[in-house]
DNA sequence: ATCCCGTCCA
DNA sequence: TGGACGGGAT
């Protein structure tokens, strides 16, 4: 008998019914059309934080003003980080990060994208989940992606990780992706991640390939793995941060005072939230290399870096 | 009011 | 290892 640890025997039924069940009906996305690892990139970047109806439209916009991972590359940030403001996509420093990115393929790999994880993961701000993406998606050369779909899945699906207290969810996933398929694997089971095992599970209604397996639909357990509660966005610092480089994508170079009536109403130059306070928030989005400020003669001023 | 979510950095 | 990071959608 084999050793098939916390998966079924018969794996290699698992997988044709996904791959089967992904092939017969999907959302059809522009960044599945393409091959392009530049295009990936930006797709997985915006996807990480955003809803995909708006990301679509951000994607279409951000490839027409930068067609290819060397125009980004000569981009000035500026426009990068106002482009991304303006577009609502968040956290602003993601997309510093993929404009240096973009420069590491120029400067480091000769303008084209290296094909494996390892070497993805070294460009600014891509992590393991995003180099598999890029490595399965443009180039069918990854390994299996983890991301909190395809935890819920396997945590739902398989009985064994649900006992675990830390369960190794890669492991699990690399063993049961076929091998030399990430490209179609991983569009896979994100897309029943996306679909079908939601946190309201749909497994019916979206025909899930995977209930004769599940333990979860087996035992009517769809218990997931915890997502931790963030603080409130409202009056957050965050909100603030977000509100400055807004305005200064706007404006290109503001004054002090200006700038902290422009962002909220109490603004008060002596005040609790005065001068003291914008200082010290324009000098966190200075480290973070997204604000540049100046201290002229009689007055301060913050731009775009 | 709550949800979404991978990466960087201390 | 845990906190910071955006803002629209629901």
């Amino acid at each position: 008998m084999t050793e098939s640890g916390p998966l079924p025997e018969d794996v290699s039924a698992v997988q044709s019914s996904l791959i089967e069940w992904y092939e017969t009906d999907h959302r059809s996305f522009p960044w599945r059309e393409t091959a392009d690892p530049y295009r990936i990139l930006v797709s997985e970047v915006m996807s990480q934080q955003t809803q995909l109806s708006r990301v679509e439209e951000a994607y279409h916009d951000f490839l027409d003003e930068w067609p290819d991972v060397a125009a980004l590359a000569g981009a000035a940030q500026s426009d990068v980080v106002g482009f991304w403001s303006s577009h609502s996509l968040g956290y602003n420093n993601r997309a510093t990060y993929l404009h240096e990115a973009a420069q590491q393929v120029r400067d480091a790999y000769d303008g084209s994208f290296p094909e494996s994880p390892g070497e993805l993961q070294e460009l600014m701000g891509v992590g393991p989940y995003t180099a598999n993406a890029v490595a399965s998606f443009a180039f069918n050369n990854g390994d299996a992606v983890v991301d909190t779909n395809v935890k819920r899945v396997l945590h739902r699906a398989f009985a064994e990780i649900h006992n675990v207290d830390d369960p190794d969810y890669e492991t699990v996933a690399n063993a049961l992706m076929p091998a030399g398929e990430s490209r179609i694997w991983n569009n896979a089971i994100m897309e029943l991640g996306g679909v079908a095992c939601q946190k309201q599970p749909r497994c019916d209604e979206e025909g899930c390939p995977w209930r004769e397996w599940c333990h979860a639909y087996q035992t009517g357990d769809f218990t997931a793995p915890d997502v931790p509660t963030q603080p409130s966005f409202e009056g957050s610092r965050r909100q603030f941060r977000g509100r400055i480089i807004r305005l200064l994508g706007e404006h290109d170079e503001m004054d002090l005072d200006t700038l902290g009536h422009r962002i909220r109403v109490d603004y008060t130059p002596d005040g609790e939230h005065g001068r003291k306070w914008l200082q010290g928030l324009l000098s966190d989005l200075s480290d973070d290399g997204l604000v540049q400020v100046e201290e002229g003669d009689d007055q301060i001023t913050a731009r775009l870096q």
